[in-house]
DNA sequence: TCCATGTGTAACAATGCATGTTACGGAAAA
DNA sequence: TTTTCCGTAACATGCATTGTTACACATGGA
């Protein structure tokens, strides 16, 4: 299975955006993130459609957060970033007839569910301010990265 | 995240080996699972090595379970499979040395070990036995596919 | 008005991984 | 010796993320 780095990511960014307290343009972002500017439009792009943050074009733009990080759970980026389930159990659609195919497919997909419902647990009830609470706790400074 | 469908279809191909009760050549096993004999010595090969099943080279060779349903567990085929972890946090490291970076990281560490014990948990102790069962249950028919 | 500085997006290459495929070499039984 | 297997190397393929270049558009200031 493979990584998918876009929700630390954004994790990460958020928090910073939101220590900093005012606006960052994409090429400063990209810089925190060690990338460059378009994959940082490109993935806080769906953050803006979901609410989480905001987008001004032209001179003087940039992107500011839309609430505080009282107000973002790791669950509602990871909805922003990806629709449909976050586990993918992985199946097998070889004979789709098959009975012990479609029995090791439940199997596994009533094993992903429950790790799933889980990891949502956790998303759900972790917010962006515990996030930087922890950070903060490690390290004094802020606006380092 | 993707997919990766070999656990799958290991517990498909065991619990039909079993109920067959014999020995299969690789080309009959690639015909359960749809695809090539190279794939699947590939695969199975891997769980050769973990003590699940037997190769015979030669004239009437095959492949043969070296334990029951009852002796094999979804994670003993899981981790033939894979070492390390299932899930992957999908963690960052643009600057490792970032406090809110390494923050936001180990919180997802943290969720993801969270859902990884209970996706072990059940593994653990899913024997294929259960998936034959609910395969018979579901359908007499043993050596259809 | 012109220009500098932003975002928005399309288009493409690079990468990583599972999978598919062909082509061999080697072992064992008839 | 020939047939029938496995074992493995060496590719090609498909797919998703990431990186990169290029260009259209928006906005504020000189």
């Amino acid at each position: 299975m493979r990584s998918d780095g876009r929700l630390a990511r954004m994790l990460h960014v958020l928090v910073h955006m939101a220590l900093l307290g005012g606006k960052e343009t994409s090429e400063r972002i990209a810089q925190m993130l060690n990338t460059n500017p378009v994959v940082v439009r490109r993935t806080l792009g769906a953050l803006r459609d979901h609410g989480i943050v905001e987008s001004e074009g032209g001179r003087g733009g940039g992107w500011r957060m839309s609430r505080t990080l009282d107000d973002i759970t790791v669950l509602d980026v990871q909805r922003a970033l990806h629709k449909g389930t976050i586990l993918l159990p992985g199946v097998s659609s070889d004979h789709p007839s098959c009975p012990v195919e479609r029995a090791s497919n439940s199997v596994l997909e009533a094993a992903h569910a429950a790790a799933e419902a889980k990891l949502l647990e956790i998303y759900a009830t972790t917010t962006l301010a515990e996030i930087a609470r922890i950070a903060l706790a490690s390290n004094g400074e802020q606006a380092a990265n």
